[in-house]
DNA sequence: CTTTAAAAAATTGTATACACTATTAGCCGA
DNA sequence: TCGGCTAATAGTGTATACAATTTTTTAAAG
């Protein structure tokens, strides 16, 4: 029973990449690394046949991949108009954001009581190559690791259900950022990334939710969500 | 663009029951609503054929509806075994309700701050309906409106992502609780109902926040999750 | 009578075919 | 030349057909 195949394990997008199974769940991870790599833009149409000719396969297997990505948010159907890359709204990053706000505060409260140094060393580790990335101005792979900090705190608790939620969570908050060009600098967030594990390792859970919330309000913050007039008209004037 | 079809909006199981436009959509409420009132028991197969003949559709649509329960966790796909009725481990149970807990207490913590007199009418009135329902003895319905106490409350925030994923979680509990027979009593359930919308009422967000911790501590805790040995000489004890 | 092996039946996995809807191109009229 | 109508084209939605796997049945041996 169980043993639930990497079909369901759509967004974990990090570390441990697995050769999915079955078709379709490669079809999943192929076009969810594509949207995160942005080499696929918010609102590009996913035409079956051509997704289908691509990898092989019948349309059949596309559109089950098509249907996961849509419950990942990451792709929206349009009854008999087809699927589209997601084009998240404003509304729905502030949603992501207080969700994630609401669970990952909670998390890290919680996980400073079970926490084990073998776990925080851990922790030090992906944290040096954060900082690695970051130095060698390694922008794919620093905006990966950065997100992987969240899903690998959320599977130090043991909570399966609460990781598969957030990793969820981070892919959508990957479509997001990319959407709105995040302002925040890599730096800050890695920095904001030390100063959590260091109110772990101090078993202060208070601090480390307060920091947690801090860091993913800057996080939010520095996405361009608000229409600022500069940036209207930044957009309405000729580049040339 | 958006104006999502019902088709993601699966597991709210209460009040606004929305015909369904999709024949895919249908069945997967047909399904999800057999489960959670047990009309359907955890582990029994579910035959695409058998069902496909019951909707009068071919076995395509009952694949999508069958992929879209997987992901709500209310059924299992085993490769080339076919589907079945979850069965959620004790494990998973624990965490769904870590994950509740983390969840609503934040979010009635943070409706402290923004709900308003009407939607606090809004409450009375399903508590009153809900009291009404277990007066009754009424227990399918008594049930469906403890649960969707959460629900509502969910919605109130004006937080969708948060109200989906809420959803989500609840019907998983409904057949966690259905698993493993819960023994908190419907009245009880429904007086901790009431005294947290006291608390919402004063706006009183540190007491809402524990007073929810504590209701879900309380269901949780009447849940048989942990074998005891009287339940073990019971089961093991010949019936006869 | 139970256990094992093989064949038959049933069920799932994938591909293909066809119907229906939306988009696009071409054409006519203003 | 532009706007709107119609026909052709492309694409999605559903059903059916076939291949591969699993389950069940049947038969034989221990």
């Amino acid at each position: 029973m169980s043993a639930r195949p990497p079909l369901t394990l759509v967004a974990s997008f990090g570390a441990g990449r697995s050769v999915p199974a079955s078709a379709s769940a490669r079809i999943v991870e192929s076009v969810t690394a594509a949207i995160i790599e942005r080499r696929l833009m918010p609102g590009t149409k996913l035409s079956e046949q051509k997704i289908a000719d691509i990898f092989h396969v019948s349309r059949t297997l596309v559109r089950q991949a098509l249907n996961q990505l849509s419950r990942d948010r990451l792709v929206t159907l349009e009854p008999a108009r087809g699927a589209f890359v997601a084009t998240p709204s404003v509304a729905e990053a502030r949603q992501v954001f207080q969700v994630r706000t609401m669970l990952e505060a909670a998390m890290v409260r919680s996980l400073c009581a079970q926490i084990t140094d073998r776990q925080i060393a851990e922790l030090r580790a992906h944290l040096r190559d954060e900082a690695a990335a970051v130095a060698r101005t390694d922008v794919p792979g620093r905006t990966r690791l950065l997100a992987d900090f969240h899903v690998v705190l959320a599977r130090l608790g043991g909570n399966e259900v609460l990781a598969q939620l957030l990793a969820d969570l981070l892919s959508r908050s990957s479509l997001i950022a990319l959407m709105y060009q995040s302002s925040h600098s890599a730096l800050h967030s890695q920095l904001e990334h030390e100063r959590i594990v260091d109110a772990l390792e101090q078993r202060d859970g208070d601090a480390a939710a307060a920091l947690m919330e801090r860091h993913l309000a800057a996080v939010e913050q520095n996405l361009h969500l608000d229409p600022h007039t500069a940036d209207l008209s930044a957009a309405l004037l000729p580049t040339y």
